[in-house]
DNA sequence: GTACTTGTTGAACG
DNA sequence: TCGTTCAACAAGTA
């Protein structure tokens, strides 16, 4: 599922793609994923291009059109025909048919520029969306106004990691990473790996933290972060093989979804627990 | 038919 | 009012 390290790779591939394209049309196959009006769109140029949290912006003029990928959302650029056989780029939920011929029984919407290339935004599950909003409407939109720090940024250092997640002390520190409110982007596979490269066990309260330990932490998040865009990033977002699943994030994370797995540090058998609702995974042995 | 998957939201608890 | 936990929701797979 994509995270922010799939979001940010989309957005540095879509940067050089069409930055400067004009959106001829948009064609909603699927009306439940297009929130706003179509016309905001229409006859557009592409301005900018940036990433808050998960969540992707395309500034138009006068309007944004902001995409969230949520679960199964992928987002795929065809470069048309036309021109020199220049590759697909892809980004987000790898699937098989992503390199097959589009669209497909999954996209959802397609954005046509005028120089003949198209953006299809395919989503199996529906759970993802398309937001168009008018830019001066953008401030108010509640899931951006609530987000916490970005975590790739300079200015996020350890102390303001520490000092946002203990404002929920008792709450497991799994938990608290992934609170948007608190950090930006980090869902559950990065919460997982962030605990994992900081030998951190994912239960412990965050009042029980030294300082020592927020201070690894930090780091185990910023890396966890970065090996998602080197890994996931560069190998996923231009590949046109038939293979398109290979090479996710996945393949590479220690402790994501390998439980009952050798961990690849000590060879512990990785475990699974329930947190917050949701799966937690962790080495008992590297994260005492 | 059922259990399972995730991010987000809102309800319900003490 | 608050911090916290839990269920619901989207829809597809096994």
């Amino acid at each position: 599922m994509p995270e922010l390290p799939e979001v940010e790779t989309i957005k540095l591939g879509l940067q050089k793609k069409i930055i400067g394209l004009k959106i001829k049309e948009i064609e909603i196959i699927s009306p439940k994923s297009f929130i706003g009006n179509a016309k905001l769109v229409k006859g557009k140029k592409v301005l900018n291009i940036w990433r808050k949290a998960k969540i992707l912006g395309v500034e138009l003029d006068g309007s944004v059109i902001l995409f969230h990928l949520k679960m199964t959302g992928q987002l795929i650029f065809d470069p048309s025909t036309s021109l020199r056989a220049s590759k697909r780029l892809i980004g987000g939920h790898p699937t098989q048919d992503m390199v097959g011929p589009l669209p497909n029984k999954s996209t959802r919407v397609i954005l046509q520029f005028s120089d003949g290339s198209k953006m299809y935004f395919n989503d199996q599950r529906r759970f993802g969306w398309i937001k168009v909003v008018e830019s001066s409407k953008l401030k108010v939109q509640s899931f951006l106004k609530n987000l916490g720090p970005e975590p790739l940024e300079e200015r996020f250092s350890w102390q303001i990691l520490k000092q946002n997640l203990l404002k929920h002390k008792s709450q497991p520190v799994k938990v608290t990473l992934m609170d948007q409110k608190l950090i930006s982007g980090v869902g559950n596979i990065y919460a997982n790996e962030a605990c994992f490269n900081a030998k951190l066990d994912p239960r412990k309260k965050v009042s029980s933290l030294s300082d020592e330990e927020f201070r690894t932490l930090h780091r185990g998040v910023v890396k966890a972060l970065r090996d998602g865009i080197k890994y996931g990033g560069s190998t996923r977002a231009h590949f046109v093989d038939s293979e398109g699943h290979k090479g996710y994030f996945l393949d590479y994370a220690y402790v994501y979804w390998k439980n009952s797995h050798p961990c690849k540090i000590c060879g512990t058998e990785i475990k699974k627990v329930q947190l917050g609702g949701r799966g937690t995974y962790f080495c008992p042995n590297c994260q005492a």
